[in-house]
DNA sequence: GAAATCATACTTTTT
DNA sequence: GTATGATTTC
């Protein structure tokens, strides 16, 4: 598909001509690279797609061509750069630094595409009627938000003497119906195409949540609330005013885009719009690592390009990360996609090291191998911070965690949302953000649960009484709160101007606020609810006290919600800042998190199926690519060794006895041409003399395979 | 009528 | 460990 290849290397040619003088004077910024990655880095032709497969040499490619640009007269303030994370925008401007040896570069617009959007927004909101000091909800909030109307909708809809609900509520929950919405903005398909094509069981519902959708958005309107997707439904609003548009479409030379295989229709549609008249387009990618097709993005995007904007292609296929054995398994893995792009990735580095897989008994067998393993390079000289264990869900590593511990082996966890998702960190968020905005009507329904006798329904009645529901002035909200409280029980009473005291006190729109005193006065409050409702009242309050330290750090309140919003903690340790410089820990994260990263020696867990691919997403065929890919992406981080793990065995905690248990299959992907790549280790069998039932996510024909085969014994 | 309590099921991946 | 739903309690 990419077929410009011809082109590309046409002009490869040009730029590096064979033996030719300049060698010697290729700037600083270039020395170190390949010819391919040169021909990239100083391409002046126009818009550039470059797709570069695992390893290429992709960030330092970028980074190059950013010094390059910089080195050759661009102001770097008119480069923009799109990333996938903060931090990936972080090491490119960095290492772009480095290679010029100029700070200027630090000029550069970067960040992701949220927090770039958010940028603009809090400059060009008001073109939209939309007020700057807007707050940004996280996913959960918007959940929330979402939850609440529909409840809202559902009473009212039973007052107004509608039949009342089927019985067994089929209405889909709070968390999908988010989902359904953000896939129907981000892919720019109306509701009804969203449903048949990924919600079929929800098609029924399609008249609530159409009237939940406009009714959740119309209350963030009124009260200037932002959710994720809002970010860049707004930037690409932005685009569409006239006078707005012209001045953003100048506003840049250069727009670089990394990982461009994982940005969904949305925000195709603004890079285009950024691009204005004159500027120029470096789009990066590998199609064969496009993993966040859940999030709506799209393959096309990619594939497309060259077409769209008239975008040349070069192509980078030597790896500088992978052994030679480890590329021959990964290049199988990806050679079984349903569709693929002839790509064959090759490498000099030295290494014979085969890949191996680690048969084990169960999922104790497998933490225990892994631990030995870990530490059996560890003697052999990679520290722990050289080695990873890539998990496809953060919960797989549970069992794992309790063994590393036990044995001492320090570790750090990313991936997974739950540090943020505690009940309490919720709580005193909820309370932030009620100090910078009080009209949030999410923190504040959130947080009247939390008095004493006050539920739901009291809840929504306060809201109302105190007028959240009106755009009155913020500050006269407390006021309201206090001089005419809504009838209740006298102990609640109390706690509610308790309440309102502290938001006061804590406000932003005080004339010093300093994060560290308003969080500690929201604290003053909060505090003893949270003692009195959960019993670990102690890790708790120390998680608090974390979220307190980081805010101290912060500018302002404003600014630490919101940068915990764009750019949550990956770890709980990130808070707090990596343990301590000397330190060595073993780094466990999801692959998802993974991606952009390497390490010496990757550890991959529990490579059945069920969990690669994952049960939840073997619905299509289009699902189940992405998982093949998802494995791609976790065996290519790894530099010298892989290990895949295969716990033969799982315990089924969920029905029946405790000890029951099944048998797991391999995963699919592993097929015989991928394991002919592949050294096995591990003895580990399945008993002849047991009986044999379903394994993690055993199709049914496979097991009726299996137990065939225990009859034949 | 609403809140508190209890029981049960369900848990992907992330900006 | 959390979120939802049904049940009991206020």
């Amino acid at each position: 598909m990419f077929d410009s290849t011809a082109t590309a290397t046409g002009t490869l040619e040009l730029a590096t001509p064979e033996g030719e003088v300049w060698q010697d004077e290729v700037p600083v910024a270039l020395r170190r690279l390949t010819p391919e990655q040169r021909a990239a880095a100083r391409w002046s032709e126009g818009h550039l797609l470059i797709v570069a497969g695992a390893g290429t040499g992709k960030t330092t490619t970028l980074a190059a061509r950013i010094a390059h640009l910089v080195d050759t007269g661009v102001d770097p303030s008119r480069l923009l750069l799109l990333t996938f994370s903060r931090r990936a925008a972080a090491e490119l401007l960095q290492r772009a630094e480095q290679a010029t040896g100029r700070a200027v570069v630090r000029q550069a617009w970067g960040g992701t595409f949220h927090a770039v959007a958010n940028r603009l927004l809090r400059r060009h909101g008001p073109a939209l009627g939309l007020d700057a000091s807007f707050t940004v909800l996280d996913q959960r909030d918007a959940a929330d938000l979402l939850a609440l109307v529909r409840e809202e909708n559902a009473a009212a809809a039973l007052s107004a003497g509608a039949p009342p609900p089927p019985k067994r509520s089929r209405r889909a929950k709070p968390d999908l119906a988010a989902s359904i919405l953000s896939r129907v903005v981000n892919s720019r398909t109306p509701l009804s195409a969203v449903l048949s094509k990924h919600y079929p069981w929800c098609a029924d519902q399609r008249d609530e949540l159409r009237v939940a959708f406009a009714g959740y958005t119309a209350r963030k309107r009124a009260h200037h609330l932002l959710d994720f997707d809002d970010l860049l439904l707004c930037w690409h609003a932005l685009l569409q005013v006239p006078e707005v548009a012209t001045e953003l479409g100048r506003r840049f030379d250069h727009v670089l885009v990394d990982e461009y295989q994982d940005t969904n229709a949305l925000q195709a549609e603004i890079v285009l719009g950024m691009l204005g008249q004159g500027a120029t387009l470096t789009a990066v990618g590998d199609d064969a690592q496009a993993i966040y097709g859940f999030r709506a993005a799209t393959v096309r995007n990619i594939i497309d390009l060259p077409d769209l904007v008239g975008a040349d292609v070069v192509r980078l296929e030597q790896s500088h990360r992978s052994t030679p054995p480890l590329l021959a398994l990964t290049n199988a893995v990806a050679a079984e996609a349903a569709e693929r792009h002839e790509k064959s990735l090759w490498s000099e580095r030295p290494g014979a090291a085969m890949p191996t897989l680690v048969t084990c008994a169960d999922e104790g067998a497998q933490s225990a191998a892994v631990c030995e393993r870990v530490l059996d390079h560890f003697d052999r000289g990679t520290p722990l911070r050289a080695q990873a264990v890539l998990v496809r869900t953060g919960h797989h590593s549970d069992l794992l965690e309790l063994e590393l511990t036990v044995r001492n082996i320090p570790y750090v966890k990313y991936g997974g949302l739950t540090f943020l998702e505690a009940a309490h960190v919720k709580d005193l968020l909820a309370a932030c953000r009620l100090a910078e905005n009080p009209r949030d009507e999410v923190a504040w329904f959130r947080l009247l649960q939390l008095v004493e006798g006050v539920g739901p329904a009291t809840a929504r009645r306060i809201i109302v009484h105190a007028g959240l529901d009106t755009s009155g002035p913020p500050e006269h909200v407390t006021m309201r709160l206090r001089d005419d409280p809504p009838p209740l029980p006298s102990a609640a009473g109390e706690s509610l101007s308790g309440l309102a005291d502290a938001l006061d006190d804590a406000s932003s729109s005080r004339i010093v606020a300093v994060p560290a005193d308003q969080v500690a006065r929201l604290r003053s409050w909060l505090d003893p609810l949270i003692a009195a409702r959960h019993g670990d009242a102690d890790a708790r309050l120390a998680d608090l006290d974390q979220l307190t330290a980081a805010a101290a750090a912060a500018p302002s309140l404003e600014r630490f919600l919101v940068d915990l919003a764009l750019d949550p903690p990956a770890s709980t340790g990130d808070l707090a800042g990596p343990p301590h410089l000397d330190d060595d820990w073993l780094t466990i994260s999801t692959i998802h998190s993974a991606k952009g990263l390497e390490w010496d020696v990757v550890h991959v867990i529990h490579a059945a199926d069920g969990n690669i691919p994952s049960d939840m997403a073997t619905g299509n065929a289009d699902e189940i690519e992405e998982e093949r890919r998802l494995l791609y992406v976790a065996l290519t981080r790894a530099r010298d060794h892989v290990h895949v793990y295969f716990p033969l065995r799982y315990h089924h905690r969920k029905r029946g006895r405790d000890d029951a248990h099944g048998y797991a299959q391999l995963s699919r992907f592993l097929t015989p041409a991928v394991l002919d790549h592949v050294e096995h280790a591990g003895a580990a069998t399945v008993p002849a003399d047991e009986t044999v039932a379903i394994g993690a996510g055993a199709s049914a024909l496979a097991a009726v395979d299996v137990s065939l085969a225990a009859l034949f014994d």
